[in-house]
DNA sequence: AGGTTTACAATTTACAAAATCTGTAACTTG
DNA sequence: CAAGTTACAGATTTTGTAAATTGTAAACCT
């Protein structure tokens, strides 16, 4: 029987509630996990049975982003339009994601770009599904392609420069039409390259 | 008369010379003008004539490297081989040689970084210069090309992710031919989809 | 007068003691 | 016995202060 009356689940999830609020107003770096364990009226311990860790209060919370993200992502997958359009279309949403999160909480982007940095598994799988949302859609646009693993690589390769968290930061104050017109050019540019190898 | 007996241009060349060595040994953040002055046995304050201050030494340190790696990649345009070829080798040499003062010289490149970091103008320069340079290769590779610059930019934005010194340093264990390849493969797929669009 | 030095104010960095935080283990409660 | 608490050792962060560094100005050579 939970003293706090709260189902395991529950507490988990308001643990990351409370967690991504903190990094919002206190800041990612002066999180304490005790601080998240008195705002819960738990004592710190407690949370060791729900979390391995620190870092993996982090991960839940960075992961929490990361799905809110791809929910958003998936109606640009379905969407209306013609498959490039869409895949376009889906780039530039999951850039504009990025910024407006840069833009709106710093703290919780700059979380997620330690996530990154360090390579944690939660951002890991996340990019492996983009990668598969980019082959689906890459198949749908060049119906005779090839590879689509190997050409979906190949497009997140060359949409790094423009993803890649640490860069989108960098370009926080480029305007964000510019940037976005540069993304398009070389989609398209990289479209017609694979539709006229295949 | 300069007391020291240098001429102005041969102090500020000694200067350089000096903080690079001393960057390379006791390392990027460690670096005292004081030091270098000692060095050339001078007081600090005499730096001052010729530099505005410790910035403007480290981007003359940074500036004279990439004058260097600028020597080195002049003989890849002038080369053998296709132009297409010459792109490739031109681009995959670039590569190399980032990775190679990543490793060879860490706290050297982590100066590098710093002044990409800041937009210091020395940084800026270059990136023009190597712009030129790939618009050149583009406009030899692809006779009929529309716009040289515009295409040049293109490429420069889809090769970022492979060459941001910050990347470069993030794939810095990742094995080499890898990335080569992916770099490679972005580069055929995007002059394939200049061919094709020109 | 150009180039340099000395002297000095404003910052920055280095360091160590005190306070706080993380993670573990033994103990408690419904 | 699952969920939680208290107690505690080790690691990390904070804080206050001494020392070093940067950059400027006025004086100094030749």
């Amino acid at each position: 029987m939970p003293r706090t009356g709260l189902a395991p689940e529950e507490l988990k999830r308001r643990a990351v509630e409370v967690a991504n609020q903190r990094i919002k107003t206190v800041g990612y770096s002066k999180l304490r996990v005790t601080d998240v364990a008195a705002e819960l009226g738990v004592s710190h311990a407690a949370l060791y049975a729900h979390f391995s860790g620190k870092a993996e209060i982090l991960d839940a919370v960075v992961g929490h982003w990361l799905d809110m993200a791809q929910e958003e992502l998936r109606a640009a997958v379905t969407g209306p339009g013609t498959p490039e359009e869409r895949l376009e279309n889906w780039l530039i949403q999951r850039l504009r994601l990025k910024r407006q999160a840069a833009l709106k909480d710093p703290e919780l982007y700059e979380a997620y770009c330690q996530a990154t940095d360090r390579l944690r598994e939660v951002v890991l799988r996340h990019k492996a599904l983009w990668r598969d949302q980019i082959a689906m859609l890459l198949t749908q646009a060049i119906p005779d392609l090839k590879d689509p693993a190997h050409a979906a690589r190949l497009v997140q390769s060359a949409m790094y420069g423009f993803n890649h968290p640490r860069l989108v930061l960098e370009y926080l104050d480029t305007e964000a039409e510019l940037i976005e017109d540069r993304l398009r050019d070389v989609l398209h540019t990289l479209i017609a390259g694979l539709r006229s190898i295949s």
